[in-house]
DNA sequence: CTCACTAATGCAACAATGTTGCAATAATAA
DNA sequence: TTATTATTGCAACATTGTTGCATTAGTGAG
């Protein structure tokens, strides 16, 4: 299946490579004030994990974020890094610190989902 | 406010203590069959981490559990350890590891939620 | 440039998780 | 036994996310 380049994907690619911070589907669709659809920016979101374009990653507040993340595009989509989020400015950020879990014996590990939240140095006390 | 104690607190409470894993809501409902309503499970789930009972974990399956760990019965509420969920079992445990992440400086840390999704070792190919 | 193919979109409807308002019920203390 | 009010159950709602389907519009071939 042939990938076709769309505004809407455009835009949202757009988005994402400007944006310092990883990003949720309302956030999105906020920013783009009606060019497209709540449904097609899930689809184009989805489609950009499909393709390894963006990792998602489910943040404690039930809601997931998508980010290009640097490490991602040079390796194979290694997103076992840590994610903060601020409960304040809701800024959402890819950190450096790569996970480091020892599962017990037998156990074997798929996927990681790390996050810290707390205040930002901008909007702490 | 003072507490008291009904069955369907009595029931959760119980269920909590016997199961090794940390629970959702819709197994418990499932667990409890028709003895609670789904509102006031999630009421009861809610009052036990109020008090410090329990704490909830957010997973990226997009739903919360609920354990009482035994650390958080001793010192206060320190739930900053690793958890697992096997994607086939759908078991969810607390793991041993604390977790440890350094933040950029200024920030600082509310709340940490780590898990790593796998293969548990009796689901494992 | 035109056309055919079909990926992508928009809309409506749905599913899952979780919360809130409110009247009825039932723990608890007097 | 009774009064107080925490707790419950039900209905309704909010949010996040997905699916079906008809329509629109990229894209490559001629």
């Amino acid at each position: 299946m042939k990938r076709r380049n769309t505004p809407a994907q455009q835009a949202i690619l757009a988005m994402l490579k400007s944006s310092p911070s990883a990003l949720s589907q309302d956030m999105i669709e906020q920013q783009l004030k009606g060019e497209a659809d709540r449904v097609t920016i899930y689809r184009v979101l989805n489609r950009f994990c499909e393709d390894g374009l963006t990792h998602r990653i489910v943040s404690d507040d039930g809601k997931s974020y998508f980010a290009l993340c640097k490490k991602c595009e040079k390796h194979h989509h290694a997103h076992d890094h840590f994610h903060f989020r601020c409960v304040h400015c809701q800024k959402v950020e890819c950190l450096e610190e790569e996970v480091k879990a020892s599962l017990p014996a037998g156990y074997s590990a798929l996927n990681v989902n790390c996050w810290v939240s707390g205040y930002c140095a901008e909007c702490r006390v």
